[in-house]
DNA sequence: GTTGAGCGTT
């Protein structure tokens, strides 16, 4: 028997009325239909005066015993401890910083899947939450073992987000799932030609020009030969190119990377891993950087994760053709160009008109955290408390922890920095 | 046939 339910944004606004589906229950989906970025739900219980969350079972959210005959209202991701001094600019700003919350998807890894795991599984698991992309399970070549972690691509990034503030518990073991390592920051180099990693060979240079046309007049699609698992896409606009950086992309069915294609003959070139400056999390990663984080964790030399900036400050976008300077200098503010200095980021060197410029910058990154406290088994997350923590979601059911189907809860966000470094090895030189 | 932090045949 469906109804409406009355949702707002925020508390005593004026409420859109949602379908809820046969069951009783409203979807997710539903609800991030007319409220993008939204996580939950909660409402003012009468008798208690209190908050209350609504019980989010996979995608379904579930009335409250007395059922839909309240006023509810969103809850919204809290990727970090709010401090009371921030409040005020937090209300001020969640608006804007919701809306510049719509980006791509991006592939997600899956870490800790158990050894019999397989894709079709993996794509099973996540499936509820939304359309899934692309599934893989990453195995040893030769025996075809699974490596124990996998990547995930949804299709919606809302549902990306999602999946993302939830722990998850795959064929009886606690996954993470994470934004994988590859997807930091790219530096945006002002070139009109990108890299395209993980190709397969199946993969034809009329497949990637044909894919990647879409975006823009494609002026060279080289492959070299032998096969080599990459690509360079030229694009006619560096602006198209420049948008492409960082992203996957899945062409014939295969998630390829796109980054920036380092110039040829530059001897600085480095790796290309650059650091996380987020605790891994994903989303809203700007917003992170001003609580105490930092740019630079550790005292490495990290560069701040530019497609992030760029993103959620509105950078690159709108450049006429010819202005060959990726930054749009007036929507950089104060504290970010000091964060950026600070940061010992040598952007403004490499400005110059440098085509050929790259960051000679190590890897490293900030990630990991602390693995989550409490166990699959009982542990239950605190029952009923709206305010939650970091990566939490707001409308938390009460109840039993893992195994009764609660999905709501968050028992020690693995949102930590501790520091530990790890340098990938990076694009290798080519010519 | 084993394993259990990680990061995808650059």
């Amino acid at each position: 028997m469906s109804c409406y339910v009355q949702v707002c944004e925020e508390e005593n606004e004026e409420p859109i009325e949602l379908p809820s589906e046969d069951d009783g229950t409203l979807l997710m989906t539903t609800l991030v239909g007319s409220f993008p970025g939204a996580c939950g739900l909660k409402f003012r219980h009468p008798e208690s005066r209190a908050l209350r969350g609504v019980r989010l079972i996979g995608d379904r959210l579930h009335a409250p015993d007395e059922g839909w005959n309240f006023v509810f209202f969103c809850v919204f991701p809290k990727p970090e401890n709010k401090r009371k001094s921030d409040e005020l600019l937090e209300s001020s700003m969640s608006k804007t910083k919701r809306l510049e919350s719509f980006k791509k998807c991006s592939d997600l890894i899956v870490l800790g899947l158990p050894w019999k795991t397989t894709e079709k599984e993996l794509r099973e698991y996540f499936e509820p939450y939304g359309e899934v992309l692309m599934a893989q399970v990453k195995k040893d070549p030769k025996t075809g073992q699974s490596k124990g972690f996998g990547f995930i691509r949804f299709a919606s990034y809302e549902v990306q987000q999602r999946v993302l503030g939830q722990r998850h518990m795959i064929d009886g073991r606690v996954c993470d799932v994470k934004i994988p390592n590859s997807k930091e920051g790219a530096m945006q180099q002002v070139n009109s030609k990108v890299f395209i990693g993980r190709c397969t060979e199946d993969i034809s240079a009329d497949d990637l020009r044909e894919y990647f046309s879409k975006y823009g007049e494609v002026t060279d699609v080289f492959i070299p030969k032998p096969f080599r698992a990459f690509a360079f896409v030229t694009f006619l606009d560096p602006e198209v190119a420049q948008s492409l950086c960082g992203e996957d992309h899945i062409v014939k069915g295969t998630s390829v990377h796109v980054s920036n294609a380092a110039p040829k003959n530059d001897p600085n070139r480095g790796p290309f891993g650059r650091g996380r400056m987020d605790g891994g999390r994903g989303g809203y990663g700007y917003n992170q950087g001003m609580n105490g984080g930092g740019w630079n964790q550790g005292g490495n030399r990290d560069m701040p994760n530019l497609a992030a900036l760029g993103t959620s400050l509105g950078l690159g976008q709108g450049q006429g053709q010819g202005n060959v300077n990726p930054l749009n200098m007036g929507a950089l503010t104060m504290p970010m160009l000091a964060a950026l200095s600070q940061a010992g980021w040598g952007l403004l060197g490499n400005l110059g008109g440098n085509q050929d410029g790259n960051q000679g910058s190590g890897g490293g990154y900030n990630q990991g955290g602390q693995p989550p406290q409490g166990g699959p088994h009982g542990n239950a997350p605190p029952p009923n408390n709206a305010n939650m923590g970091p990566g939490g979601w707001g409308s938390n059911s009460g109840g039993g922890g893992w195994g009764d189907g609660n999905q709501g809860g968050s028992w020690g966000p693995s949102q930590g920095r501790s520091g530990d470094k790890y340098n990938r090895g990076g694009q290798q030189h080519y010519n």
